[in-house]
This record gives structure tokens, C-alpha cells and sequence, in this order.
DNA sequence: ACAATTGTACGATTCTATCCGTACTATCAA
DNA sequence: TTGATAGTACGGATAGAATCGTACAATTGT
């Protein structure tokens, strides 16, 4: 696995926006911040090697951390260092009043 | 000019983010947020036309509302209707402690 | 009426994202 | 060692985003 995770200093907001502006993307976050998960414990419309892409773009945005243990991938919320970098915009985002099809 | 704005109920938090997930739309966002200003009050490196597409997507993700008025289109942002669907939402993205290069 | 100003619309180009299938690697269990 | 499992890597197809230049439209000032 390639695994690079950008330091806290290196955090870029518009990164983060982009990559948390992807309904799939949204979903799984949602789904990660309730606790640490693998790769197939999400349900998607997607392949395998898709998904795979997506963990990539949030990995290097820094929003997901992902450690292999075995051979599965637990990923988490890097919660600590996107609420240093960028306090309250985790809890906006997963707050927010979202509609059907939202994501 | 083509002037749909979405209606607050039709704000959709992925459309958003993807929005703001652009260096130069997230630079000219916060200069609105400054108070109302118009096209021409942007210095950016990119052409005319090229503005046009981003404050299209602003618009359209119902991030701004664009008036026009005269021979000039005032712009602003829909903090209202923001902070009602997605509250705290405008503030951790501005407040986000910035390095160079992030806009 | 004319020219200047402010911005849009459109088409073309280039770049990036999303997505898939297939092939592959690594780990674990029998 | 063999097979199953979990996921990545890569190449290619398609779609979408960013950008530009040119042409245009509306308004304003002379």
C-alpha cells in the first residue's frame, strides 16, 4: 500500500473540501467517524478498485488515516489534527441538516 | 445573465463543499464574506470568462447570490441560509487557520 | 448616436476525476 | 503448500472541470 498521510502542518483546507465533496466520499466519513472500520464494512454502489481510489484521495487530503494490520486496513477519522487545524468544521459537516440524497 | 439560485431547502452539503474545494472560489468567498462587492473587485489570475464559470458554480451551489444591478453584478454571501442548513458550517471555514498557498 | 464599461455565452482545449476490470501482493487458515 | 480473503496497482474508458479567446449584450456617459 502507498501510504502517505500528509503531517497535521500540511493540512490544506480546499483539499478537504474537495475530497469531502463527494457523496461517496461524505458517506463513508459519516460512517468512519462513528468508530474505526475496514474496507468492507462499507456498502456501495462502487467496485472494490473504485473505493479504493476514494480512500486514496481522503487518505492525502488527510481526513482518513489508514493503518494495515493483517490483511485488512483500519481506517480512522484523523479527528485530532483536523480539529487543530480547522476547529468546529468536522462537527458543521456531520451536523448538518442534510436532505434525502444527500449523502 | 443566467440567475437561478437554489432555494435553502435545496442546498445540498456535498454541492457546497465541492464549491469552496477550489483555491480560487475559497479565496473569493472569504472576500465576500467581507461584504458585498462586485466582479471587478477580484484580482485573480485567471481570465474574465474564466470567473464567470466559478461564480456560476458559487451561485449554483447556493453559496452566493449574485444581483445585478445596473452594468455591475453585486455579490454576496448566503449566510443566512447557510448557517440555517448547515450551522457553524461559513465559521470553521473561515476561522481555519490557514498556511501560504491554501487561499 | 457612439464609445466605453461590465460582464455573459459559447466553443475548443486541456486537465482531472470517476469508474471498471484484470492482474497482482500479502496474509491467514487448513 | 494450497486456497481463500482483503485489498492495491495499473491501464483504459468516459465524464466533468478549468481555462482561454472571441463574440456578444446591456448599461452608462458624452
Amino acid at each position: 500500500m502507498n501510504d502517505h498521510h500528509p503531517t497535521r502542518e500540511d493540512l490544506r483546507l480546499p483539499d478537504i473540501l474537495l475530497a469531502l465533496g463527494n457523496p461517496i466520499r461524505l458517506a463513508a466519513v459519516k460512517q468512519i467517524a462513528l468508530g474505526e472500520c475496514i474496507c468492507s464494512d462499507f456498502v456501495t454502489d462502487v467496485s472494490k478498485s473504485t473505493m479504493t481510489h476514494h480512500w486514496r484521495v481522503l487518505r492525502e487530503a488527510g481526513v482518513i488515516r489508514q493503518r494495515p494490520e493483517g490483511r485488512v486496513i483500519y481506517m480512522s477519522l484523523r479527528q485530532d489534527d483536523l480539529e487543530a487545524r480547522f476547529p468546529g468544521l468536522l462537527s458543521a459537516i456531520f451536523c448538518a441538516d442534510n436532505r434525502p440524497g444527500t449523502a
